[in-house]
DNA sequence: CTTCGAATGTGATGTAGGTCACCCGACCAC
DNA sequence: GTGGTCGGGTGACCTACATCACATTCGAAG
């Protein structure tokens, strides 16, 4: 099937499974399908489950005490997401999921997740991998947003993901760089 | 040895090793003390070790072209440090490590760390915890960052980590929350 | 004791970005 | 068609914070 085939690469290029290993792994991985607008994740919920994308998109996103909404990141492709902290703590969910694009992901939940590291180590690496690459990811981003203005952010973001700027309206933009969009919105018409 | 145990004790919170294999790991990191004001990583070198601290306190910071300096992360007993991103991309440091009180630290050079990983599947499920911790701890930081003002965020980082407020200096304080040390100093006099 | 520099406080002024208000046009559902 | 919602633009005004300049305190080195 095309999706756990997408998977099975993305894996590989990390580390190294035996085609058994590879079908018993894949085999908890459930294909989902979400249609633009479809919320996957709601905070105040439990959340047991990972996705990985196939195709499509979907962001995850924090809102305030003043409704006001926060994206903490737009998962494209070959990328991962979910509330991790709740995930991890087993708590209630504080952010939020939902689908940007109609999009098909793989899904797996934390149970299977941490019985399959220990049944398989070369995954268990895998997943180190895969964490230590959000990790530095985000403390970049963090670094960017102490370091540069919207005006720098906006086009690191697009210069680096070109594809967000037909694929995503510009008030999500805005929310994933932290301003109002008023404000992205006179960025790029004045001047 | 005291240093070493302070680090069993932290790993066996995590994971199980028996006798022989915590002797076998921790004879692969060497005990280090770094005083005030000395550096241990200086961005645009190489780096090769990531750093456990036993006692006292480090800072990894950020210094952008105007010179101003951005701290990423205080480093207190318990925690490691290092420039990730030059550790697992093997590039040159974009950040600086330096000693804030004196300290003692273990080090681990990445090689060994990968090695140590592949050989003990228990270490290499405490190296994905603890990244996995970082990770969520610095996507609630930038999170705070975007939704939260500055008075908020030094309350918050005090609140969390009293024994800063009198072992950091303000100015370092400023450079960890992202603000100048001037509209730092008029938060708490002022009102 | 003196000198120096680091850490800190504080006033005056500048500015990036927020907030509010209102606008238009596109795209539905009915 | 009409009404409603959503994405987006723009003007007027406000505010949090930066920047610059200078003063003060205090501890370490001489």
């Amino acid at each position: 099937m095309k999706a756990q085939e997408a998977l099975k690469a993305h894996i590989a290029k990390i580390t190294t499974l035996t085609d058994e290993q590879y079908d018993y792994c894949l085999s908890f991985f459930k294909t989902q399908h979400f249609q633009k607008g479809q919320v996957i994740i709601t905070a105040g919920d439990t959340v047991d489950s990972e996705y990985f994308v196939i195709s499509g998109c979907l962001k995850s996103f924090f809102i305030n005490d003043d409704m006001k909404m926060f994206i903490l990141q737009f998962a494209m492709p070959d990328w991962w997401t979910s509330d991790y902290n709740a995930l991890y703590n087993h708590t209630k969910a504080s952010i939020n999921v939902d689908c940007i694009a109609d999009a098909t992901v793989l899904s797996l939940t934390s149970n299977d997740r941490e019985m399959l590291c220990r049944e398989l180590h070369p995954l268990e690496h895998f997943f180190r991998w895969r964490t230590n690459k959000g990790y530095v990811a985000t403390q970049k981003r963090l670094l960017s947003f102490m370091n540069n203005n919207v005006k720098y952010r906006y086009e690191e973001l697009l210069s680096q993901y070109p594809e967000l700027y037909n694929l995503v309206p510009k008030n999500l933009i805005a929310a994933y760089l932290g301003v109002s969009r008023e404000t992205l919105s006179r960025l790029y018409n004045e001047k």
